[in-house]
DNA sequence: AGCAAGATTAGC
DNA sequence: CTAATCTTGCTA
């Protein structure tokens, strides 16, 4: 899923109340990571649910968002049948519409491939918020959209920031994005 | 009850 | 390199 996922479209259409209300938000899903159900130690499923992890254990296609450090906050798409515990982080998207909304969530002087490039950034450049843990991802204000055409090349790497399974290669993302948080180097800039 | 670590980021 | 500061799990 964490694969299929690259090349997908992630929209957001921001409900009243907020700023920017009607506006369409999307951006093309460049980055991701798989944490697995069961055998995962760095997957927030592994211990049994808990409070903070009850969309996590519920079902599959729908988010699963929650803060972390105190301050950021991650959107993962919910993969495995309710009662497992397994999601996608979304670590980055190349903004598509919207870019405007998303500037004035950020600062007017990130650059445009740099407004959701890292999964705290995700989150603030489409104004997802707690609110949006447990919503369903087919049909409502946030949406994931599958692509016609998927991405020829799909690099595959360990997961970025964990001590457990530190090494596991599942982390998935398209090499020609500039939008790809925490390039090597050697990749950048092409 | 207290504490350390964590799927992060912006700013010294 | 550090602060910011929420949730969980481990230790006492």
């Amino acid at each position: 899923m964490a694969r299929r996922l690259i090349g997908a479209t992630l929209e957001r259409v921001i409900p009243r109340g907020e700023p920017d209300a009607g506006t369409l938000v999307s951006g093309r899903i460049v980055e991701t990571e798989a944490y697995l159900p069961n055998v995962d130690p760095a997957c927030h499923g592994y211990r049994g649910p808990t409070k903070r992890t009850a969309s996590l254990f519920g079902r599959p296609g729908h988010a699963y968002v929650y803060l972390i450090y105190g301050v950021h906050l991650c959107f993962n798409v919910v993969t495995e049948s309710p009662g497992t515990g397994a999601a996608v982080l979304v670590r980055a998207i190349e903004p598509l519409a919207g870019v405007d909304a998303m500037q004035r969530r950020r600062s007017p002087h990130t650059p445009r491939w740099a407004l959701a490039s890292g999964p705290g950034n995700v989150c603030r450049a489409l104004g997802i918020g707690r609110e949006c843990d447990g919503a369903n991802l087919r049909r409502g204000d946030l949406r994931i959209v599958f692509p016609e055409v998927v991405p020829s090349r799909i690099a595959v790497t360990a997961r970025v920031g964990l001590s457990a399974a530190a090494r596991w290669p599942l982390r998935f993302y398209d090499p020609a994005s500039r939008s790809v948080s925490r390039l090597p180097a050697r990749e950048r800039g092409r």
